[in-house]
DNA sequence: CTACCACTGTGGTCTAACCACACTGTAAGC
DNA sequence: GCTTACAGTGTGGTTAGACCACAGTGGTAG
């Protein structure tokens, strides 16, 4: 076993045991290095793993944030390995937005009337229908999305999500330019948006199933997304 | 940004411009430093990343296991990630549990019949009719499942379903001592598979993702999966 | 009371070694 | 000629020790 794997093995094992909690703090790498009889670079190494899978955030000088504290954001992790994965053509876009919108019309379908998360989807769409900004726009979306996605209560779906989101973000962001019309399309999305939270607060789970996926996969085909055009 | 960062970023442009590809070669550590012009260090938290991601493999001394190659095993990678993930606390199993359910149902359903995965399943099936060993049970039974996901003709959702699995692995294998006789548990489970796989071929998707879904949960359930019994 | 600044401890980076490993080519011995 | 032994080469793995930038802390000069 490599050195590096003993000193993950070690950092997961405080993890398990709960000696090392949500929010704690690592030793310092010079007191962990020590403590397991590695080198620094070994223990750096480890953090780094730890770091990338979202599990870890290292902060340089003093105070709050510095220290390596414990996190908790699968999604940003699981997104860019994806976005990885999908460089290497392994994983297809066409599968990413499959996924997606299996996950998302599961979680409309399940989403809880009445949850806090759909007050704030409700607020963030109020801000949408003011923004004419198209970066605001995408990134109010994309906090909708999550947050409907939170209101069905399963956290690993809601990571899973909005990883798979993540992972073609750029991808999709430079086929926006495909679109004819920006503010026809924004509409269209607005209604939808508004269509969907509808359907959920009426507790009509099957309709609110069915719209998401019309309008994720609505929006990716009006982006051009797997008609081969893209990539290059 | 961090020196690692920059060379993750360029490996990555590699990739996505094709330079890169499965099975291709990565320069050796000390080239990729000058050319860069950054430290060996710091190539190697990179790779490292890399390696966690399930995008590269390195392996020393020379020959055909020799040097950082690219491979495409995003399962494991992003299975360990979720691991961690329950350590802290952050994902509970149960939601583990459930996404696994919803995302085999779904394979379940669309698996198409012929694909040459149906007939893999059907020969672990055979092997599994033989095996009164335990572990190897488990082992071919993950097989199967894979299998049969694989059959839908997803990625995304093929390795997602593995990672799960994956994911809570030694949590759910310290409960099968909890089952009270495994002989029944394995004939059950035999039986249930028989019926899944025979559910698939006969085109009855629906009859196939419910029993896909009765087939895992039961499986937790009985193992003690929720129960709030077994971390402690 | 305020402004400044040295101090301290954090992660970030780099250099220059040495190791274990696995193959390759060559030379020695049969 | 064939086989065996072994030095050579290049790979990742690991280490020690140094220096940097950063951000609070606390003392000190004004």
């Amino acid at each position: 076993m490599r050195t590096h794997e003993l000193v993950l093995q070690w950092i997961e094992k405080q993890l398990s045991d709960g000696d090392l909690a949500l929010g704690g703090r690592l030793p310092g790498e010079r007191a962990m290095a020590e403590q397991l009889q590695v080198s620094r670079t070994s223990v750096r190494e480890a953090v780094r793993i730890l770091e990338a899978m979202g599990v870890v955030r290292a902060g340089v000088g003093s105070g709050k944030d510095a220290g390596t504290v414990v996190i908790a954001e699968p999604g940003s992790a699981l997104g860019s390995t994806l976005r990885l994965h999908v460089a290497t053509r392994h994983l297809p876009v066409a599968d990413i937005v499959e996924t997606r919108v299996l996950l998302e019309s599961w979680a409309a379908a399940r989403a809880k009337v009445g949850a806090p998360a759909l007050d704030e989807a409700a607020a963030l769409l109020e801000q949408m229908d003011s923004s004419a900004d198209i970066e605001t726009f995408l990134a109010l979306d994309a906090r909708f999305h999550v947050a409907l996605a939170h209101a069905a209560g399963n956290t690993v779906v809601s990571a899973m999500m909005a990883s798979l989101r993540g992972a073609i973000e750029d991808y999709a962001g430079k086929l926006t330019g495909n679109l004819p019309d920006w503010k026809a399309t924004s509409d269209r999305l607005r209604a939808e948006h508004h269509a969907i939270l509808a359907a959920v607060n009426a507790n009509d789970g099957g309709r609110a199933a069915d719209l998401v996926a019309a309008h994720i996969q609505g929006f990716y085909r009006e982006a051009g997304v797997g008609s081969q055009t893209a990539g290059e």
